[in-house]
DNA sequence: GGATGTGAAGTAGTTCACAGCC
DNA sequence: GGCTGTGAACTACTTCACATCC
């Protein structure tokens, strides 16, 4: 396990999932060869006010030029550093379905600092098959040493799946089943849930109000760190 | 568009995206033959105290039982009533890659309220297959009356699929691709990115702290209502 | 001039502590 | 006894306003 160095002073959690935001936004200024942007310009992309990304970014320490805004290379370093894409993080996955498949695929998943290290499922048509250059191992063979474990199973088998990736040693999980999970103390799992995103959508569309011509920022995202036990 | 009935006083956007998971819980208890659960029990499972999970229920109204806690029926109907789960919605997902096909295959996704209206895609030898229960339309076919617009195509290519759903009337987008997106005012977008909690679980076991031993609950998703439009 | 960075003020959300009810 | 529901206290986050610097 790297030596977690303290390399920023704590950053809140609004803005450690804003940055992902800012820097998506960067990176797209940069590969349209822009190389400035401004707080307001940035705001207005990410749905946020000028303030809040000021303060964001304030966190990272002083980059900005004032007068001239930020400078998209420096700040896409900045937010990578932050967010620790300099220290490599074995992924393994779980489920090679549909799901498993588009994240492995994705442009955006495996960003910097992770690397895909194994994939596993248990269908034998699937196993031996050679997806995102990696050829999938069945569940039967011990899971490879790493740091996070992405589950992209039905809800019925993610709890044995859980149980297995926490066995091999790994702490950290990433959760795409509809399903609650139970883990010792001192695994992180967070879970994916694609129908809470719909649900805060419906329920603005109901009332009116907030994302239709008014607020903008969502919360979203669990995780459950050291669950009791379910119903016996 | 449905009259908007003013059902339940505004709750806070935070307690809006705990509910889809209090509600998860509910029916994993319920599926388990259970039909009692207190705040303690729920906070546990979601990640947040019990004190969290009484205000949130609270603002539904006052229906749980002193010295029993809820019943698991009643709190799964009084959070598909918050949710607007009792009114319908059409969706028409684009893109029928493994993402878009993982989403409409998911027992999870299209919760209740949300209806399946039409999937599109431009691949010729997608177009005409059926998914889901639905034959797979051109993007060249006008796009049919709904509610909701998913896009699960490339980022190349998801502006001018945004556009497209506008253009059909359509004002409530979930966007899975890794794109900011620039709409016209009074039309919401709803970002999902899956790689967001990836990063946010990687910042935490680079600083030792959170998730793993310590804090739980996690900020996510952005939505974008009227973004000018990025560099021109 | 123009945009950053930041004290100060304001607002929203969470947690405490306990009264109320089963 | 046990757990809900809620005023009150607290904490965290956002926004305002402006001094600061390019």
């Amino acid at each position: 396990m790297a030596t977690p160095r303290l390399r920023t002073r704590k950053l809140s959690e609004p803005t450690i999932a804003r940055l992902p935001v800012y820097q998506r936004i960067a990176e797209s200024w940069g590969s349209r060869g822009l190389n400035r942007i401004d707080s307001q310009q940035i705001g207005e992309l990410a749905g946020v006010t000028a303030t809040t990304v000021r303060r964001d970014l304030a966190g990272l320490g002083s980059f900005g030029t004032r007068g001239a805004g930020y400078d998209v290379k420096v700040l896409n370093e900045r937010i990578a550093e932050a967010l620790g894409h300099d220290l490599q993080y074995d992924v393994v996955v779980v489920g090679i379905g549909n799901l498993g498949r588009a994240l492995v695929n994705s442009t955006n998943f495996l960003i910097r600092g992770a690397r895909l290290a194994a994939l596993y499922d248990v269908a034998s048509d699937v196993v031996g098959t050679v997806v995102a250059g990696h050829e999938v191992q069945s569940l039967t063979e011990p899971i490879v040493a790493a740091t996070v474990g992405v589950i992209c199973v039905p809800p019925s088998v993610a709890q044995q799946v859980a149980d297995q990736l926490v066995g091999a040693g790994i702490h950290a999980l990433l959760n795409f089943a509809p399903q609650v999970l139970t883990v010792p103390i001192g695994t992180a799992v967070h879970y994916v849930d694609f129908s809470i995103e719909l649900q805060i959508l419906m329920y603005h569309l109901n009332n009116g109000t907030g994302p239709l011509g008014g607020g903008l920022l969502h919360s979203l995202g669990i995780a459950t760190p050291t669950p009791a036990r379910g119903p016996s």
